[in-house]
DNA sequence: TGTGATTATCGTCAGAGAGACGACTAAGAT
DNA sequence: ATCTTAGTCGTCTCTCTGACGATAATCACA
Protein backbone atom coordinates (compact mmCIF):
# COMPACT_ATOMS: atom_id res chain seq x y z
CA UNK A 1 0.00 0.00 0.00
CA UNK A 2 2.10 2.97 -0.90
CA UNK A 3 2.30 6.21 -2.86
CA UNK A 4 -1.19 5.97 -4.88
CA UNK A 5 -4.69 7.61 -3.91
CA UNK A 6 -6.51 4.27 -2.29
CA UNK A 7 -9.71 5.96 -4.32
CA UNK A 8 -7.58 6.00 -7.94
CA UNK A 9 -6.39 2.04 -7.49
CA UNK A 10 -5.57 0.41 -10.68
CA UNK A 11 -8.83 -1.81 -11.76
CA UNK A 12 -8.00 -5.12 -12.36
CA UNK A 13 -10.67 -8.35 -13.10
CA UNK A 14 -10.06 -11.05 -10.95
CA UNK A 15 -11.16 -14.60 -12.11
CA UNK A 16 -10.62 -17.88 -10.90
CA UNK A 17 -9.43 -20.66 -12.94
CA UNK A 18 -10.49 -24.53 -12.06
CA UNK A 19 -7.99 -27.34 -12.98
CA UNK A 20 -10.43 -30.33 -12.44
CA UNK A 21 -8.52 -33.73 -12.24
CA UNK A 22 -9.98 -37.28 -12.14
CA UNK A 23 -8.95 -40.48 -13.06
CA UNK A 24 -10.93 -42.23 -15.70
CA UNK A 25 -10.46 -45.56 -17.54
CA UNK A 26 -7.08 -46.11 -16.19
CA UNK A 27 -5.95 -42.45 -17.36
CA UNK A 28 -5.96 -39.13 -15.85
CA UNK A 29 -8.38 -36.55 -17.19
CA UNK A 30 -8.79 -32.54 -17.38
CA UNK A 31 -11.97 -31.51 -17.31
CA UNK A 32 -11.83 -28.66 -20.74
CA UNK A 33 -14.98 -26.60 -21.76
CA UNK A 34 -15.06 -25.28 -25.33
CA UNK A 35 -15.44 -21.33 -25.44
CA UNK A 36 -18.71 -20.25 -27.03
CA UNK A 37 -17.44 -16.58 -27.47
CA UNK A 38 -14.19 -14.46 -28.16
CA UNK A 39 -11.29 -14.60 -27.56
CA UNK A 40 -10.26 -18.11 -28.20
CA UNK A 41 -14.16 -18.50 -29.44
CA UNK A 42 -14.13 -22.87 -30.07
CA UNK A 43 -11.42 -23.04 -28.57
CA UNK A 44 -10.75 -25.76 -25.35
CA UNK A 45 -9.90 -24.01 -21.89
CA UNK A 46 -10.17 -24.03 -18.18
CA UNK A 47 -13.68 -23.79 -17.01
CA UNK A 48 -14.24 -20.51 -14.62
CA UNK A 49 -15.03 -17.17 -14.29
CA UNK A 50 -15.61 -13.66 -12.28
CA UNK A 51 -14.91 -13.27 -8.92
CA UNK A 52 -17.84 -10.96 -7.72
CA UNK A 53 -17.21 -8.64 -5.42
CA UNK A 54 -18.70 -10.06 -2.67
CA UNK A 55 -17.39 -13.37 -2.53
CA UNK A 56 -13.76 -14.84 -1.59
CA UNK A 57 -11.47 -16.47 -3.69
CA UNK A 58 -12.39 -20.26 -2.61
CA UNK A 59 -15.86 -19.51 -3.02
CA UNK A 60 -15.75 -18.33 -6.77
CA UNK A 61 -13.79 -21.31 -7.14
CA UNK A 62 -16.76 -23.67 -5.62
CA UNK A 63 -19.47 -21.83 -7.44
CA UNK A 64 -17.83 -22.46 -10.87
CA UNK A 65 -17.15 -25.84 -10.27
CA UNK A 66 -20.53 -26.39 -8.89
CA UNK A 67 -21.99 -24.28 -12.34
CA UNK A 68 -19.71 -26.89 -14.70
CA UNK A 69 -19.96 -29.90 -12.90
CA UNK A 70 -22.66 -30.31 -10.08
CA UNK A 71 -19.65 -31.40 -7.67
CA UNK A 72 -20.37 -29.71 -4.44
CA UNK A 73 -16.53 -28.62 -2.71
CA UNK A 74 -16.21 -26.49 0.31
CA UNK A 75 -13.06 -24.44 1.32
CA UNK A 76 -12.06 -25.06 4.85
CA UNK A 77 -10.58 -21.91 7.07
CA UNK A 78 -6.77 -22.74 7.79
CA UNK A 79 -3.88 -21.68 5.95
CA UNK A 80 -3.75 -22.39 2.28
CA UNK A 81 -6.80 -22.79 1.73
CA UNK A 82 -7.80 -26.61 0.88
CA UNK A 83 -11.09 -28.17 1.28
CA UNK A 84 -12.74 -31.31 0.69
CA UNK A 85 -16.35 -31.92 -0.54
CA UNK A 86 -18.79 -34.46 1.21
CA UNK A 87 -18.73 -36.28 -1.94
CA UNK A 88 -14.74 -36.68 -1.40
CA UNK A 89 -13.67 -33.94 -4.18
CA UNK A 90 -10.50 -31.83 -3.09
CA UNK A 91 -9.70 -28.29 -3.46
CA UNK A 92 -6.95 -26.21 -3.04
CA UNK A 93 -5.24 -22.79 -4.68
CA UNK A 94 -2.77 -23.36 -7.37
CA UNK A 95 -1.27 -20.43 -8.21
CA UNK A 96 -2.26 -17.13 -9.62
CA UNK A 97 -1.57 -15.72 -13.09
CA UNK A 98 -1.50 -12.20 -14.15
CA UNK A 99 1.03 -11.37 -17.14
CA UNK A 100 -0.45 -7.82 -18.48
CA UNK A 101 -1.43 -9.62 -22.19
CA UNK A 102 -3.17 -12.69 -21.02
CA UNK A 103 -6.18 -11.58 -21.97
CA UNK A 104 -6.82 -9.77 -24.80
CA UNK A 105 -9.59 -7.72 -23.60
CA UNK A 106 -8.24 -6.02 -20.52
CA UNK A 107 -5.71 -6.67 -17.43
CA UNK A 108 -7.02 -9.75 -15.77
CA UNK A 109 -5.30 -11.53 -13.27
CA UNK A 110 -6.44 -15.24 -12.84
CA UNK A 111 -6.23 -17.46 -9.40
CA UNK A 112 -6.32 -20.80 -10.42
CA UNK A 113 -7.49 -23.88 -8.40
CA UNK A 114 -7.12 -27.47 -8.14
CA UNK A 115 -9.21 -29.57 -7.70
CA UNK A 116 -8.95 -33.58 -7.51
CA UNK A 117 -12.49 -35.59 -7.72
CA UNK A 118 -13.71 -39.29 -8.36
CA UNK A 119 -14.78 -40.81 -11.77
CA UNK A 120 -17.81 -38.31 -12.49
CA UNK A 121 -20.83 -39.91 -14.68
CA UNK A 122 -20.03 -37.49 -17.63
CA UNK A 123 -19.47 -33.70 -18.08
CA UNK A 124 -22.49 -31.38 -18.13
CA UNK A 125 -22.11 -28.37 -20.29
CA UNK A 126 -22.91 -25.42 -18.07
CA UNK A 127 -22.72 -21.76 -18.31
CA UNK A 128 -22.00 -20.44 -21.90
CA UNK A 129 -19.83 -23.05 -22.72
CA UNK A 130 -21.17 -24.78 -25.02
CA UNK A 131 -19.92 -28.29 -24.59
CA UNK A 132 -17.40 -29.84 -22.46
CA UNK A 133 -15.30 -32.81 -22.06
CA UNK A 134 -12.62 -35.42 -19.88
CA UNK A 135 -9.63 -35.15 -21.92
CA UNK A 136 -7.06 -37.23 -21.44
CA UNK A 137 -3.74 -35.41 -20.30
CA UNK A 138 -1.60 -37.90 -22.18
CA UNK A 139 -3.11 -36.05 -24.83
CA UNK A 140 -2.40 -32.62 -24.21
CA UNK A 141 1.12 -33.37 -22.85
CA UNK A 142 2.70 -36.48 -23.96
CA UNK A 143 4.61 -37.83 -26.24
CA UNK A 144 1.51 -38.84 -28.23
CA UNK A 145 0.81 -35.45 -28.05
CA UNK A 146 -2.09 -33.63 -30.37
CA UNK A 147 -1.12 -30.44 -31.47
CA UNK A 148 -4.81 -29.49 -32.15
CA UNK A 149 -5.23 -29.16 -28.85
CA UNK A 150 -4.30 -26.17 -28.14
CA UNK A 151 -5.43 -24.32 -24.77
CA UNK A 152 -7.32 -20.63 -24.83
CA UNK A 153 -5.17 -18.26 -22.82
CA UNK A 154 -2.41 -19.38 -20.70
CA UNK A 155 -4.57 -22.05 -20.13
CA UNK A 156 -2.04 -25.03 -21.13
CA UNK A 157 0.45 -23.38 -18.72
CA UNK A 158 -2.00 -23.68 -15.92
CA UNK A 159 -2.99 -26.90 -16.50
CA UNK A 160 0.51 -28.38 -16.78
CA UNK A 161 0.86 -26.82 -13.38
CA UNK A 162 -1.86 -28.31 -12.07
CA UNK A 163 -0.97 -31.76 -13.28
CA UNK A 164 2.43 -31.14 -11.75
CA UNK A 165 0.96 -30.22 -8.20
CA UNK A 166 -1.21 -33.24 -8.70
CA UNK A 167 1.66 -35.67 -9.32
CA UNK A 168 3.69 -34.63 -6.82
CA UNK A 169 1.17 -34.22 -3.77
CA UNK A 170 -0.18 -37.66 -3.98
CA UNK A 171 3.84 -38.40 -3.26
CA UNK A 172 3.21 -37.42 0.81
CA UNK A 173 -0.14 -36.74 1.21
CA UNK A 174 -3.10 -38.77 1.08
CA UNK A 175 -4.36 -36.92 -1.94
CA UNK A 176 -4.58 -40.00 -4.07
CA UNK A 177 -7.77 -40.99 -2.04
CA UNK A 178 -9.75 -37.84 -3.14
CA UNK A 179 -9.69 -39.81 -6.54
CA UNK A 180 -11.20 -42.41 -5.14
CA UNK A 181 -15.42 -43.02 -4.63
CA UNK A 182 -15.89 -43.23 -0.08
CA UNK A 183 -15.05 -46.87 -0.67
CA UNK A 184 -12.48 -48.51 -2.68
CA UNK A 185 -9.71 -51.15 -2.37
CA UNK A 186 -5.95 -51.27 -2.44
CA UNK A 187 -6.04 -51.90 -6.09
CA UNK A 188 -7.71 -49.47 -6.94
CA UNK A 189 -6.21 -47.14 -5.40
CA UNK A 190 -2.98 -48.31 -6.94
CA UNK A 191 -4.38 -47.63 -10.21
CA UNK A 192 -4.80 -44.25 -9.28
CA UNK A 193 -0.96 -44.04 -8.72
CA UNK A 194 -0.65 -45.51 -12.13
CA UNK A 195 -2.92 -43.60 -13.29
CA UNK A 196 -1.64 -39.93 -12.46
CA UNK A 197 2.15 -40.98 -12.55
CA UNK A 198 1.80 -42.98 -16.05
CA UNK A 199 3.80 -46.20 -14.03
CA UNK A 200 3.66 -49.80 -13.27
CA UNK A 201 3.87 -50.17 -9.67
CA UNK A 202 4.92 -53.97 -7.91
CA UNK A 203 1.18 -54.44 -6.15
CA UNK A 204 2.51 -56.63 -3.22
CA UNK A 205 4.75 -53.25 -2.25
CA UNK A 206 2.33 -51.12 -2.50
CA UNK A 207 -0.20 -53.14 -0.96
CA UNK A 208 2.40 -53.52 2.06
CA UNK A 209 3.29 -49.86 2.18
CA UNK A 210 -0.70 -48.35 2.20
CA UNK A 211 -1.69 -50.85 4.73
CA UNK A 212 1.35 -50.12 7.07
CA UNK A 213 0.90 -46.14 6.86
CA UNK A 214 -0.89 -45.33 10.07
CA UNK A 215 -4.09 -43.48 9.26
CA UNK A 216 -3.79 -43.56 5.86
CA UNK A 217 -6.62 -46.17 5.20
CA UNK A 218 -9.45 -47.61 7.49
CA UNK A 219 -11.02 -51.06 6.78
CA UNK A 220 -14.91 -50.33 6.30
CA UNK A 221 -15.71 -53.56 6.52
CA UNK A 222 -16.52 -55.62 3.86
CA UNK A 223 -14.99 -57.12 0.71
CA UNK A 224 -15.82 -56.69 -3.18
CA UNK A 225 -14.97 -58.00 -6.47
CA UNK A 226 -14.81 -55.12 -8.65
CA UNK A 227 -12.29 -56.43 -11.36
CA UNK A 228 -12.56 -60.42 -10.98
CA UNK A 229 -10.09 -62.46 -9.44
CA UNK A 230 -10.00 -62.81 -5.88
CA UNK A 231 -12.14 -60.21 -3.76
CA UNK A 232 -10.49 -57.42 -2.24
CA UNK A 233 -10.60 -55.68 1.14
CA UNK A 234 -12.77 -52.17 1.47
CA UNK A 235 -11.28 -49.02 2.66
CA UNK A 236 -11.82 -45.60 3.67
CA UNK A 237 -9.41 -42.81 3.56
CA UNK A 238 -8.10 -42.26 6.98
CA UNK A 239 -7.66 -39.84 8.67
CA UNK A 240 -3.85 -38.90 8.03
CA UNK A 241 -3.44 -36.33 5.67
CA UNK A 242 0.83 -36.25 5.66
CA UNK A 243 2.60 -39.58 4.40
CA UNK A 244 5.74 -39.72 6.36
CA UNK A 245 7.49 -41.24 4.71
CA UNK A 246 5.63 -40.66 1.65
CA UNK A 247 5.10 -42.52 -1.25
CA UNK A 248 8.22 -42.73 -3.54
CA UNK A 249 7.69 -41.90 -7.19
CA UNK A 250 9.97 -44.51 -9.85
CA UNK A 251 12.61 -42.90 -11.02
CA UNK A 252 12.45 -43.21 -14.52
CA UNK B 1 -15.25 -15.68 -18.62
CA UNK B 2 -19.35 -15.96 -18.42
CA UNK B 3 -22.48 -14.34 -18.30
CA UNK B 4 -20.72 -10.37 -17.37
CA UNK B 5 -20.20 -7.89 -20.19
CA UNK B 6 -16.65 -7.94 -20.36
CA UNK B 7 -16.65 -4.27 -19.88
CA UNK B 8 -18.90 -3.78 -17.09
CA UNK B 9 -16.09 -6.37 -14.93
CA UNK B 10 -16.82 -6.35 -11.10
CA UNK B 11 -13.05 -3.87 -10.42
CA UNK B 12 -10.76 -5.49 -7.83
CA UNK B 13 -7.34 -3.56 -6.59
CA UNK B 14 -4.09 -6.20 -7.09
CA UNK B 15 -1.79 -5.99 -4.98
CA UNK B 16 1.82 -7.70 -4.08
CA UNK B 17 2.68 -8.65 -0.27
CA UNK B 18 6.18 -9.72 0.00
CA UNK B 19 6.78 -12.51 3.29
CA UNK B 20 10.64 -11.46 2.83
CA UNK B 21 12.90 -14.22 5.36
CA UNK B 22 16.27 -14.45 6.18
CA UNK B 23 18.98 -16.00 8.99
CA UNK B 24 19.95 -13.63 10.95
CA UNK B 25 22.19 -14.75 14.15
CA UNK B 26 20.91 -18.24 14.16
CA UNK B 27 17.42 -17.23 14.03
CA UNK B 28 14.72 -16.81 10.98
CA UNK B 29 13.46 -13.74 10.88
CA UNK B 30 11.01 -11.74 8.50
CA UNK B 31 11.15 -8.37 7.57
CA UNK B 32 7.95 -5.67 8.58
CA UNK B 33 7.55 -2.27 7.84
CA UNK B 34 5.75 -0.16 10.22
CA UNK B 35 2.32 1.39 8.73
CA UNK B 36 2.34 5.12 8.04
CA UNK B 37 -0.97 5.81 7.11
CA UNK B 38 -4.71 4.14 7.57
CA UNK B 39 -5.89 1.99 8.00
CA UNK B 40 -3.89 -0.05 10.56
CA UNK B 41 -1.27 3.14 10.89
CA UNK B 42 1.34 2.44 13.16
CA UNK B 43 0.75 -1.51 12.86
CA UNK B 44 3.83 -3.82 11.49
CA UNK B 45 2.95 -5.15 8.04
CA UNK B 46 4.77 -7.36 5.41
CA UNK B 47 6.18 -5.29 2.64
CA UNK B 48 4.25 -4.64 -0.44
CA UNK B 49 1.87 -2.16 -3.06
CA UNK B 50 -0.06 -2.05 -5.80
CA UNK B 51 0.25 -3.71 -9.05
CA UNK B 52 0.67 -1.36 -12.06
CA UNK B 53 -1.85 -2.05 -15.14
CA UNK B 54 1.31 -2.85 -17.48
CA UNK B 55 3.65 -4.92 -15.34
CA UNK B 56 3.08 -8.39 -14.61
CA UNK B 57 2.63 -9.96 -10.95
CA UNK B 58 6.20 -11.38 -9.97
CA UNK B 59 7.76 -8.24 -11.99
CA UNK B 60 5.91 -5.77 -9.48
CA UNK B 61 7.12 -8.03 -6.68
CA UNK B 62 10.62 -7.64 -7.60
CA UNK B 63 10.20 -3.70 -7.83
CA UNK B 64 8.26 -3.33 -4.37
CA UNK B 65 11.55 -5.75 -2.72
CA UNK B 66 13.71 -3.72 -4.73
CA UNK B 67 12.49 -0.25 -2.98
CA UNK B 68 12.27 -2.11 0.71
CA UNK B 69 15.60 -3.82 0.36
CA UNK B 70 17.87 -2.44 -2.72
CA UNK B 71 17.75 -6.38 -3.54
CA UNK B 72 17.73 -7.62 -6.99
CA UNK B 73 15.03 -10.07 -7.53
CA UNK B 74 14.07 -11.16 -11.22
CA UNK B 75 11.54 -14.46 -11.62
CA UNK B 76 12.56 -16.96 -15.02
CA UNK B 77 10.13 -17.87 -17.51
CA UNK B 78 8.68 -21.18 -16.00
CA UNK B 79 6.03 -22.94 -14.62
CA UNK B 80 5.42 -21.14 -11.45
CA UNK B 81 7.25 -18.30 -11.47
CA UNK B 82 10.29 -18.74 -9.57
CA UNK B 83 13.74 -16.91 -9.73
CA UNK B 84 16.83 -16.35 -7.98
CA UNK B 85 18.77 -13.14 -7.94
CA UNK B 86 22.59 -12.43 -9.03
CA UNK B 87 22.72 -11.72 -5.20
CA UNK B 88 21.13 -15.24 -4.15
CA UNK B 89 18.14 -13.94 -3.17
CA UNK B 90 14.98 -16.47 -4.33
CA UNK B 91 11.63 -15.19 -5.13
CA UNK B 92 8.34 -17.05 -6.13
CA UNK B 93 5.00 -16.99 -5.55
CA UNK B 94 3.44 -18.04 -2.07
CA UNK B 95 -0.43 -17.67 -2.65
CA UNK B 96 -2.99 -14.91 -3.43
CA UNK B 97 -5.47 -13.96 -0.36
CA UNK B 98 -8.81 -12.59 -1.35
CA UNK B 99 -10.96 -12.03 1.30
CA UNK B 100 -14.02 -9.88 0.51
CA UNK B 101 -13.26 -7.94 3.86
CA UNK B 102 -9.24 -8.42 4.00
CA UNK B 103 -8.86 -4.68 3.56
CA UNK B 104 -11.37 -1.95 4.60
CA UNK B 105 -10.90 0.52 2.13
CA UNK B 106 -12.09 -1.65 -1.06
CA UNK B 107 -12.23 -5.23 -2.34
CA UNK B 108 -8.15 -6.10 -2.62
CA UNK B 109 -6.72 -9.51 -4.12
CA UNK B 110 -3.37 -9.64 -2.66
CA UNK B 111 -0.77 -12.11 -4.22
CA UNK B 112 2.05 -12.53 -1.80
CA UNK B 113 5.77 -13.92 -2.90
CA UNK B 114 7.95 -15.31 -1.06
CA UNK B 115 11.50 -14.02 -0.57
CA UNK B 116 14.65 -15.77 0.99
CA UNK B 117 17.93 -13.86 0.99
CA UNK B 118 21.14 -14.10 2.40
CA UNK B 119 21.42 -11.84 5.63
CA UNK B 120 21.51 -8.42 4.57
CA UNK B 121 23.12 -5.25 5.75
CA UNK B 122 20.46 -3.63 7.47
CA UNK B 123 16.52 -2.76 6.73
CA UNK B 124 16.02 0.68 4.69
CA UNK B 125 12.82 2.60 5.21
CA UNK B 126 11.70 2.85 1.77
CA UNK B 127 8.82 4.04 0.31
CA UNK B 128 6.13 5.33 2.53
CA UNK B 129 7.12 2.99 5.29
CA UNK B 130 8.34 5.06 8.08
CA UNK B 131 10.68 2.30 9.64
CA UNK B 132 11.43 -1.68 8.73
CA UNK B 133 13.08 -4.19 10.95
CA UNK B 134 13.79 -7.67 10.52
CA UNK B 135 11.51 -9.44 13.18
CA UNK B 136 12.45 -13.08 14.42
CA UNK B 137 9.80 -15.25 13.90
CA UNK B 138 10.23 -17.06 16.85
CA UNK B 139 9.01 -13.75 18.62
CA UNK B 140 5.80 -13.92 16.14
CA UNK B 141 5.10 -17.37 16.38
CA UNK B 142 7.20 -19.66 19.23
CA UNK B 143 6.28 -20.37 22.66
CA UNK B 144 7.12 -16.79 23.68
CA UNK B 145 5.35 -15.10 21.14
CA UNK B 146 4.45 -11.59 22.00
CA UNK B 147 0.77 -10.84 21.66
CA UNK B 148 2.01 -7.12 21.25
CA UNK B 149 2.96 -7.65 17.66
CA UNK B 150 -0.18 -8.21 15.66
CA UNK B 151 0.13 -7.91 11.95
CA UNK B 152 -2.09 -5.50 9.95
CA UNK B 153 -4.39 -7.03 7.51
CA UNK B 154 -4.46 -10.59 6.90
CA UNK B 155 -0.66 -10.51 7.10
CA UNK B 156 -0.25 -12.72 10.29
CA UNK B 157 -2.04 -15.70 8.19
CA UNK B 158 0.67 -14.81 5.31
CA UNK B 159 3.63 -14.82 6.95
CA UNK B 160 2.90 -18.17 8.90
CA UNK B 161 1.94 -19.87 5.75
CA UNK B 162 5.78 -17.91 3.76
CA UNK B 163 7.09 -19.58 6.67
CA UNK B 164 5.71 -22.98 7.14
CA UNK B 165 6.70 -23.11 2.68
CA UNK B 166 10.26 -22.27 3.54
CA UNK B 167 10.36 -24.51 6.07
CA UNK B 168 9.05 -27.45 4.33
CA UNK B 169 10.80 -26.57 1.51
CA UNK B 170 13.94 -26.52 2.23
CA UNK B 171 13.48 -30.48 3.12
CA UNK B 172 13.69 -31.21 -0.59
CA UNK B 173 15.37 -28.59 -3.20
CA UNK B 174 17.99 -27.03 -2.49
CA UNK B 175 16.84 -23.56 -1.40
CA UNK B 176 18.48 -23.35 2.18
CA UNK B 177 21.52 -22.25 0.02
CA UNK B 178 19.49 -19.10 -0.61
CA UNK B 179 20.20 -17.79 2.35
CA UNK B 180 23.89 -18.22 2.06
CA UNK B 181 26.50 -16.22 0.72
CA UNK B 182 27.65 -17.26 -2.27
CA UNK B 183 30.45 -19.84 -0.89
CA UNK B 184 29.64 -20.99 2.53
CA UNK B 185 30.65 -23.76 4.41
CA UNK B 186 28.91 -27.20 5.39
CA UNK B 187 28.29 -25.26 9.14
CA UNK B 188 27.08 -22.45 7.79
CA UNK B 189 24.71 -24.36 5.32
CA UNK B 190 23.71 -26.70 8.82
CA UNK B 191 22.99 -23.32 10.79
CA UNK B 192 20.16 -22.41 8.22
CA UNK B 193 18.43 -25.39 8.67
CA UNK B 194 18.98 -25.20 12.38
CA UNK B 195 17.33 -21.65 12.50
CA UNK B 196 14.75 -22.42 10.17
CA UNK B 197 13.44 -25.37 11.67
CA UNK B 198 14.20 -24.31 15.10
CA UNK B 199 16.26 -28.06 16.15
CA UNK B 200 20.09 -29.07 16.27
CA UNK B 201 21.25 -31.62 13.73
CA UNK B 202 24.12 -33.95 14.34
CA UNK B 203 27.00 -32.00 12.33
CA UNK B 204 28.56 -35.87 11.08
CA UNK B 205 25.25 -36.83 9.58
CA UNK B 206 24.85 -33.39 7.83
CA UNK B 207 27.80 -33.56 6.35
CA UNK B 208 27.50 -36.71 4.98
CA UNK B 209 24.60 -36.16 3.52
CA UNK B 210 24.90 -32.63 1.91
CA UNK B 211 28.08 -34.03 0.60
CA UNK B 212 26.94 -37.01 -0.57
CA UNK B 213 23.91 -35.60 -2.52
CA UNK B 214 25.16 -34.76 -6.02
CA UNK B 215 24.62 -31.69 -7.22
CA UNK B 216 23.75 -30.16 -3.94
CA UNK B 217 27.22 -28.33 -2.84
CA UNK B 218 30.23 -27.62 -5.53
CA UNK B 219 33.45 -27.20 -3.46
CA UNK B 220 34.72 -23.73 -4.44
CA UNK B 221 38.65 -24.33 -3.70
CA UNK B 222 39.32 -22.49 -0.96
CA UNK B 223 39.24 -23.29 3.21
CA UNK B 224 37.67 -20.59 5.71
CA UNK B 225 37.86 -20.02 9.58
CA UNK B 226 34.76 -17.94 10.30
CA UNK B 227 33.66 -19.43 13.24
CA UNK B 228 36.93 -20.61 15.26
CA UNK B 229 37.50 -23.90 15.15
CA UNK B 230 39.58 -26.10 12.05
CA UNK B 231 39.04 -24.17 8.81
CA UNK B 232 36.33 -25.56 6.68
CA UNK B 233 36.27 -26.19 2.89
CA UNK B 234 33.76 -23.56 0.94
CA UNK B 235 31.11 -24.67 -1.75
CA UNK B 236 28.57 -22.95 -3.68
CA UNK B 237 25.76 -23.78 -4.64
CA UNK B 238 25.55 -26.97 -6.97
CA UNK B 239 23.27 -27.16 -10.02
CA UNK B 240 20.96 -29.41 -8.66
CA UNK B 241 17.28 -27.56 -7.43
CA UNK B 242 15.69 -31.02 -5.98
CA UNK B 243 17.02 -33.41 -3.35
CA UNK B 244 16.17 -36.91 -3.45
CA UNK B 245 16.17 -38.38 -1.38
CA UNK B 246 15.04 -35.17 0.69
CA UNK B 247 16.84 -34.18 3.96
CA UNK B 248 14.62 -35.03 6.79
CA UNK B 249 13.65 -32.97 9.61
CA UNK B 250 13.17 -34.38 13.00
CA UNK B 251 10.03 -35.56 14.09
CA UNK B 252 9.50 -33.69 17.24
C1' DT C 1 54.84 -24.14 24.22
C1' DG C 2 51.33 -26.66 25.90
C1' DT C 3 46.51 -27.34 26.99
C1' DG C 4 41.80 -26.88 26.34
C1' DA C 5 37.91 -25.25 23.54
C1' DT C 6 35.82 -25.29 19.22
C1' DT C 7 34.60 -26.73 14.79
C1' DA C 8 35.31 -29.91 10.79
C1' DT C 9 35.56 -34.40 8.89
C1' DC C 10 35.84 -39.46 8.58
C1' DG C 11 34.16 -44.07 10.19
C1' DT C 12 31.33 -47.71 12.27
C1' DC C 13 27.16 -50.01 13.49
C1' DA C 14 22.31 -51.10 14.00
C1' DG C 15 17.65 -50.42 12.42
C1' DA C 16 14.01 -48.81 9.19
C1' DG C 17 12.26 -48.87 4.76
C1' DA C 18 12.11 -49.94 -0.29
C1' DG C 19 12.67 -52.83 -4.47
C1' DA C 20 12.64 -57.46 -6.34
C1' DC C 21 10.23 -61.35 -6.31
C1' DG C 22 8.35 -66.21 -4.56
C1' DA C 23 4.21 -68.27 -2.80
C1' DC C 24 -0.39 -68.82 -1.60
C1' DT C 25 -5.56 -67.46 -1.73
C1' DA C 26 -10.07 -66.81 -3.61
C1' DA C 27 -12.95 -65.53 -6.91
C1' DG C 28 -14.81 -65.98 -12.23
C1' DA C 29 -14.28 -68.17 -17.00
C1' DT C 30 -14.03 -72.20 -20.00
C1' DA D 1 -11.16 -79.58 -13.24
C1' DT D 2 -8.24 -76.17 -14.81
C1' DC D 3 -6.91 -71.57 -16.21
C1' DT D 4 -6.90 -66.75 -15.41
C1' DT D 5 -7.05 -62.81 -12.66
C1' DA D 6 -6.32 -60.12 -8.77
C1' DG D 7 -5.30 -59.82 -3.71
C1' DT D 8 -2.32 -60.75 0.24
C1' DC D 9 1.64 -62.44 2.98
C1' DG D 10 6.72 -63.30 3.37
C1' DT D 11 11.65 -63.11 2.43
C1' DC D 12 16.00 -61.19 1.03
C1' DT D 13 19.04 -57.51 -0.02
C1' DC D 14 20.45 -52.90 -0.41
C1' DT D 15 20.32 -48.08 0.77
C1' DC D 16 19.81 -44.54 3.85
C1' DT D 17 19.44 -42.64 8.45
C1' DG D 18 20.36 -41.84 13.36
C1' DA D 19 23.53 -42.49 17.14
C1' DC D 20 27.94 -41.86 18.28
C1' DG D 21 33.35 -42.77 18.48
C1' DA D 22 37.59 -40.87 16.74
C1' DT D 23 40.71 -37.77 14.56
C1' DA D 24 42.14 -33.14 12.51
C1' DA D 25 43.11 -28.34 12.47
C1' DT D 26 42.55 -23.96 14.09
C1' DC D 27 42.28 -20.25 18.16
C1' DA D 28 42.56 -18.55 23.11
C1' DC D 29 45.17 -18.39 26.93
C1' DA D 30 48.14 -19.73 30.57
Amino acid sequence: MSRYDPSAFPPFAVTVDLVVLTVRDHELCALLVKRGEAPFQGYWALPGGFVRLDEGLAEAASRELAEETGLRAQSLPGSLPVGQTPAGAHLEQLATYGHPQRDPRMRVVSVAYLVLAPDLPSPRAGGDASSARWAPVRELFGEERNDGVLLAFDHEQILADGVERARSKIEYSSLATAFCPPEFTVGELRRVYEAVWGVVLDPRNFHRKVTGTPGFLLPSGGTTTRQGGRPAQLFKAGGATVLNPPMLRPEA
